[in-house]
DNA sequence: TTGTACGCGTTATCAA
DNA sequence: TTGATAACGCGTACAA
């Protein structure tokens, strides 16, 4: 059962040599002095014996783990896993591995996380998760913990942070809508309680306030997550009412497809009675039926960049910029109609 | 830059008791004879100097981590998601922690994280990767170190494992298509350097050929992966050739999303001129043009029973039944068309 | 060039 | 009921 250890120390006895040489020739840097024979020797016996360093005690000793930690709201989120790639990309190039943390969108759990990584010293932490208390992260800020918001914005302007463009992305979704001559545009907010969902419906408001169309307020609903089923419930709110809008823009591309369902049971085809327009341009989202127009969003470099700055951070490198805002651009397939079709609905 | 660590040797000192009464204090069993009054104590100054346990030094004192790593060939994969989750729902309810490791499809990079995951001394190891070399396998066997398959068999009788029936479902996806009227069925099949891709794929043959339909080569084509780009490659070996076929099997989702962009560029539309079987029920397979009929897998379900498996056995309980199969079964949905449809198409 | 001694932060065991 | 001691496995000044 309790398969003795292999230690050090084995290897030093079985080598002839003292522990501490044994140690000096496993991870002795270059410089180090050490007799061509007894590196050999003890090279060979350690694994000889099946020898594996481990990395508790070395993280003990060293008050290092090489670890990071990534809180993430939901997995299930096809945004997300693109980013996670990313960062492994980045940490795993630069020694580190990551501990990877599915808050379920549940601010207990992210607390509950964000503490387990604490005990466990990871040596930085990187939230993408929303929903996370801002005093969770003020403690973080005064212990001076090293993190980085990832697909978030925080409230202190000196943390670290890589975001997108919101205000970019989801004016161009505006603009192409209303180019199309959409006038009644739905809108499909993410929850209110996450910056992200804050920072897209107010961006979206006022882009078609600049184009001079009065809000509907009857065409405004908040879903209560980035999910296909809040979307589509929101969604119903809108498309059920007495006078449904020609096209709907989605906070995200979860929140389109849940609208997109919703439409379907409401008896309008997408794109001939309804435009949908969604957000981040998660993977697939080129073979829904339709495809979807979105706002692509680089996912795969926000996880490295997050990474990258994660890591200069803790290991102390000059930081360029704290805060990256990566650029966000519509991508436009064919879940949006010209405006003839559209009108085609009232007919 | 060094902020000096609260230990429990200092929340000893400031509440003028000993070191051991501390970690009996924190982590005592209710049989413990402890004064109240100490206790509170303690436990008032463990608060008042923001203390935190060293996850690192107790797991070295206990020789316990109380967490489980988990090696996923592609976190990219729709598949994996629903599954990890059921394994940290499950995981996180009995106390362990999940490390995850995404493999990328790469059996150095596989063999670099076991490395890993045993030098952090993770008390267990969930491997969903399926290009595992062997030999990997069978040190951990040979260890005694505690594992479990998902989703993919191993050769040894006697691993925890826990897979889904794919001789049940890729019989009836391919009695489904037989049914419909199609005899040139063609097979997009997985890598056959996978347990999966090997059994899908002989399972696909035998169910064709106790139809009695003959195997055409022609129409058969492996993909070098379990992705949406490998399957597109694979799928117009097949669809661009003499005679193309009237039906495909993707031996998973991606494959058979692949073959389907395959089908466009050929000009045949899905599911007019051809009918589409996947497996594996990724998420938001209903949402697709058309809606993916494919093998359902009860992904989470898979996560769940992989993780109580592993755990059991760290924790030495009984464990009725070492390997899991689990059902799986079709859902038809808009991708297949009734052989009248089909026909059209030589017309 | 290699050995000695100590500490990283805990907890189990024994003694008081 | 609480204190003392040792050990988990390793890395690193310092001494030799």
């Amino acid at each position: 059962m309790t398969e003795p250890r292999v230690t050090i120390i084995d290897v030093a006895r079985a080598a002839g040599v003292h522990p501490s040489t044994v140690s000096r020739v496993l991870n002795g840097r270059g410089e180090l002095a050490l007799l061509p024979a007894t590196r050999q020797r003890v090279l060979a016996t350690a694994s000889r014996l099946g020898y594996r360093p481990s990395a508790l005690a070395r993280s003990l000793r060293l008050r290092r783990t090489f670890t990071l930690g990534m809180l993430v709201p939901n997995i299930d989120n096809p945004l997300f896993p693109p980013i996670i790639k990313g960062v492994e990309d980045t940490a795993h190039s630069r020694g580190y591995n990551l501990v990877l943390c599915n808050t379920e969108d549940s601010s207990e759990r992210e607390d509950a996380y964000l503490r387990v990584l604490r005990e466990r010293q990871v040596d930085g932490i990187l939230i993408a998760s929303s929903f996370m208390a801002d005093s969770s992260i003020a403690e973080l800020r005064r212990d001076r913990f090293p993190f980085v918001l990832v697909n978030r914005g925080g409230r202190a302007a000196d943390d670290l942070a890589v975001v997108v463009d919101n205000q970019m992305g989801v004016t161009e979704a505006i603009d192409h809508l209303v180019a199309l001559g959409h006038v009644r545009v739905g809108l499909v907010a993410g929850p209110q309680t996450t910056m992200t969902g804050q920072q897209r419906l107010a961006a979206a408001k006022s882009a078609m306030r600049r184009h001079g169309i009065r809000l509907d307020t009857a065409l405004v609903s908040v879903a209560e997550a980035f999910s296909q089923e809040a979307g589509y419930r929101a969604a119903r709110r809108i498309l059920f009412g007495v006078q449904p809008p020609t096209a709907i823009f989605g906070a995200n591309d979860l929140l389109a497809l849940g609208a997109l369902r919703a439409a379907r049971e409401a008896g309008l085809e997408c794109p001939e009675q309804l435009s949908l327009v969604g957000f981040n341009d998660m993977p697939l989202a080129e073979f829904f039926g339709p495809p979807l127009t979105t706002v692509h969003v680089p996912q795969h470099e926000m996880g490295v960049r997050s990474a990258s700055l994660l890591i200069s951070q803790i290991e102390g490198e000059p930081v360029e910029t704290k805060r990256a805002v990566l650029d966000a651009h519509l991508v436009v397939r064919g879940s949006t109609a010209a405006p003839a079709l559209v009108a085609q609905r009232s007919a």
